[in-house]
DNA sequence: GTTTCAATGTGATCAATGCTAACATAAAAT
DNA sequence: ATTTTATGTTAGCATTGATCACATTGAAAC
């Protein structure tokens, strides 16, 4: 995702060049998969509306799958940022203890994740689709980078670690067991097995998601099945 | 999934009728799907491959996603089947209390579930994608039946219930959330994003939900964030 | 046993799609 | 001003999903 931010343009170009095609697409791609599934969606069409042939899409991305691997990509920095923006929007009262503090920071963290997904479920869905995840070349979900999801899930453990919440045989391998956690709930929300929940009840279980998992690690008692 | 079985004939069939073509698109749809991708896979290729006109597979199912749609039906069928057999072989020792017997059966339910993702992924993943769950017309995920997967676990919270092992409270709402870190894992296992993990590592890490799950759920410390 | 008919498979065909190639234009670099 | 690079256009090919009229089969009805 570029910085210039042209909305789709309703108002259609003049110029010969559309000014701003790669990103237009995406978005576009988007919306139009929302409404007929990832394969109703044809770049002709998308071109077609956007007033451009659809040969000039493949100026910008090579095939139709690198389009959505893209959409993906700008996925996982977008659910990035929302982490990071929603914790620090979160920490306004400053009397709190460590504990409690490295538990709401948690909390934050996965109300963000579920937050993008049910708010982004194309996104959300092509991110650990073929496109995302099971793509081949394996560049999407490389941790190592600080602003990754991941990362910060493994930062929101370290901090309660730090804080005493969980113990430090809890902290080890407890990457996984949270995400999946957090990642089963949001899965679930957004593919239609919830589909008669209202909001609130969604919520209300990914609160219940939440206790559960900080209840489980701070027992600590991970005896073997 | 009907109840003949032929398998994928590589001996050609001479007949004007091919006698299982229903069945053997299924299977072979899954078999391409996993080598090419769902958008790879292409009904004129299939039927090429089974020795029949494309046409043909038109008879048996309406378009395309019905075809897909029948392969997450049956995929529903059969994790259904695995988990009550995978419950009922486990049970052998006759001489535990009913606390370590409702536990050993939640879990093998647990591993059932597990088991199928990993050893049909190509399934596992139309089954809660746009095919499966997503689809409009609600009747996947049904849980009236008694041998849907939801149900069985719904009944295995049941058993950890009367045996003791989780209070009432706890019992409440516990299906989704149970559901929710069953799936999670599962789904996480699937997607690519495990990649790297052995098989062993991959089982290990269920352990580890199973564990916290049980865990949470008897403490039924279920505080609200 | 013949007839009838529903089930199943065939071949031709259409519109839409992914993608490429050769060419056109604009913007940027020199 | 000229050249180069980025971007867009038109035409076209091969493949696909889906439908049509027609062919063949097997089994039920007679």
């Amino acid at each position: 995702m570029t910085l210039k931010n042209k909305p789709i343009s309703q108002q259609q170009r003049h110029s010969y060049h559309h000014g701003n095609l790669s990103d237009a697409i995406k978005e576009l791609a988007i919306k139009l998969i929302a409404e007929h599934g990832v394969d109703g969606f044809s770049i002709r069409q998308a071109a077609g509306i956007l007033g451009v042939a659809s040969s000039a899409v493949y100026r910008h991305y090579q095939d139709k799958s690198a389009l959505l691997k893209a959409i993906c990509e700008d996925g996982f920095f977008r659910l990035g940022q929302q982490w990071v923006s929603l914790i620090e929007s979160g920490v306004v009262s400053m009397d709190v203890t460590p504990q409690a503090m490295s538990l709401a920071r948690f909390s934050l963290g996965a109300d963000a994740y579920f937050k993008f997904a049910t708010e982004n479920p194309v996104v959300f869905q092509l991110m650990f689709g073929p496109y995302g995840t099971g793509s081949q070349d394996w560049t999407l979900f490389q941790t190592h980078s600080a602003d990754h999801p991941f990362a910060m899930l493994c930062k929101a453990l370290d901090e309660l670690k730090s804080a005493g919440v969980i113990s430090e045989k809890a902290r080890e391998n407890a990457e996984y067991l949270a995400f999946s956690m957090i990642h089963g709930i949001s899965c679930l929300a957004v593919s239609g097995v919830f589909k008669e929940m209202t909001r609130d009840q969604l919520w209300e279980q990914l609160t219940l998601v939440k206790a559960n998992l900080i209840s489980g690690l701070s027992n600590n008692n991970l005896q073997k099945s």
